[in-house]
DNA sequence: CTGAAAGCGCTTACAG
DNA sequence: CTGAAAGCGCTTACAG
């Protein structure tokens, strides 16, 4: 059987209280049973139980983060600036991947109650207002990243912004003939990224013809894969006539349409939008957002609502970085 | 405050005990004092809570993943493998990501202390013998993937045979001059793909050229990185007489060997390693490793072991499967 | 089928 | 600086 308190007081001759003083440094102890304390403790491997701890102070040190799907560099890099600010809190993460064949807000849902952690990083999940404040009867610290609602703490990017600035970059450079690849129409990223697009054109006084707003028939992952991009560009190759230039939802789509232009020979100037590792190495020009620092982010927002349950809900919206390399340019060199 | 079994309890007219035993179906209740107990705690929100239960039956339902780097496609999938099933299982995953600025073994030796889960899955860390036999001291369940210790279970591939597949894939094509991308030294993957390269090499009556086995300037993660092939290749392309084939450590250095070649204007049959998503997407044939079903089987392995701690320790070995794809083939299609 | 009670391993006022 | 004691929220023989 594991070691206990109990054991480690009986050898020191002390009382449990002060072994479990010795190991929360909190209140003195004379250095005397300290040391005594420490050496047997450290001579039987002893080490507080997580799960004790966590019952008698009533809070567990564990935060949760719950994403749609871990096998995505968005939500991998998210979760990595999440990770590493966490384990500099000493807090521990553990982590929960919505199954997509059961009732995502079910899922949620059971997360929450079953209350194990101190409070909850939900990432892209996209919940109607009914069903966000539905979820506030649990009363749990909770941060959205890139997602929203008026009853949460939330971190995220300006889709919006992004999306008008990405395509202001395109009219600017004198295309009229702007095409979007978008994404399954109820992602609320895409939406927005449409809504930027669309804005964009408008303020220019481009016209917005719906027909150079495509996305793939591949919709796993909502749309944003390789393939979706693909298949996406094969459509507006088809176009007649051929659009001048491209703003794509996520750098991944992008990746897939620059290998859909070289298949059929053609290159025209592309835009994405994340900035995921890859991007730089192919030369993709992307908006960028700081996937890293929202994790970092929404962690230090946690935390201050973990302590401090009463403070106003805030929400951090970062802005995207145009970030040009070589794909936007009039002869874009692809991979 | 949250609602706890003494409240439903007190509400409904019954003992605790009665409460606990509808939330663990354990032994009979009547049909009546069920009904009341879950209506009133639906009605109340009321849920078990996690760590006293994990108290008072000394388990927590809990899984930790060890992982050196979390945004790595080899290990996201393996971890998306690892989360399914104990999601499956009822069981919650905690990980941890190890920090590069502190001593790697005594991370591991930290998590494992603190004694929070029933079970570690730690995946590709490397120790020596006596630092895996020092942990043992631990007497925690532990399964290692990809990774090997005669003291702890463990899942991996056959790094050898997989080399020497591949590689005797293109002395079986008429290659002889056939290169290798590799990573840093100490890495284990590593090492036994270039021992795989260089005994189908022999037993081809090859003769082995150490300077055909190049890596990379660029050694972050151990030298995986797209940055690092594209960087051997370059070497590679400027050794005279050229090579004329390459086998590739890894499926992301080989992504950016692609792109060295493609800049170079050179097309060389490449081969690589993993089969991570990308792969397919770019035709890059390749050696598979079951990411997933490694997951999967160590999440077994891990309970088995958790439900009987006195069976045999077992290592299982997956063979990598060798998917010919179009980089291989000689004149080949680079993205 | 059900309750009283002990126990899980720790923390933390309280009193000294 | 230190101990006795209550409490964290649940489970589980034990006895009925």
């Amino acid at each position: 059987m594991s070691v206990t308190i109990y054991d480690i007081a009986r050898e020191a001759g002390v009382s449990i209280a002060t072994v479990s003083r010795v190991f929360n440094n909190s209140s003195s102890v004379s250095d005397k049973a300290k040391g005594k304390v420490l050496e047997i403790a450290d001579r039987l491997g002893y080490h507080p139980q997580a799960m004790a701890q966590g019952l008698a102070r009533k809070k567990s040190k564990l935060i949760s983060a719950i994403v749609p799907v871990i096998s995505n560099y968005f939500f991998m890099e998210v979760l990595e600036g999440i990770q590493n600010r966490l384990t500099e809190l000493d807090y521990d993460l553990n982590f929960y991947n919505i199954k997509s064949t059961e009732s995502i807000y079910n899922q949620v849902e059971y997360t929450l109650k079953r209350g194990m952690a101190e409070g909850y990083l939900i990432i892209s999940v996209h919940f109607s207002e009914k069903e966000w404040s539905n979820l506030k009867k649990y009363d749990v610290p909770i941060v959205l990243i890139d997602e929203y609602s008026s009853d949460f703490d939330s971190v995220s990017v300006d889709s919006i912004e992004g999306a008008y600035n990405a395509t202001q970059y395109f009219i600017q450079n004198g295309y009229n003939k702007i095409s979007m690849i978008s994404a399954v129409p109820n992602s609320k990223p895409s939406r927005d990224r449409i809504l930027g697009y669309r804005r964009a054109l408008e303020d220019a006084g481009q016209i917005v013809e719906e027909s150079l707003i495509v996305t793939g028939n591949c919709l796993d992952r909502d749309g944003f894969t390789e393939r979706n991009g693909y298949e996406a560009m094969q459509k507006i190759l088809a176009l007649d006539p051929m659009p001048d230039s491209i703003f794509c939802n996520s750098d991944i789509q992008a990746i897939g349409a620059l290998k859909a232009m070289q298949d059929a020979g053609v290159q025209l100037p592309i835009l994405g939008f994340d900035d995921i590792e890859f991007s730089e190495f192919f030369g993709l020009s992307t908006m960028r957002q700081p996937m890293r620092e929202m994790g970092n982010m929404a962690v230090e927002k946690l935390l201050e609502r973990i302590n401090n349950r009463e403070k106003g809900i805030t929400h951090t919206v970062f802005s995207p970085e145009l970030i040009i390399r070589t794909t936007s340019e009039p002869v874009n060199v692809v991979v």
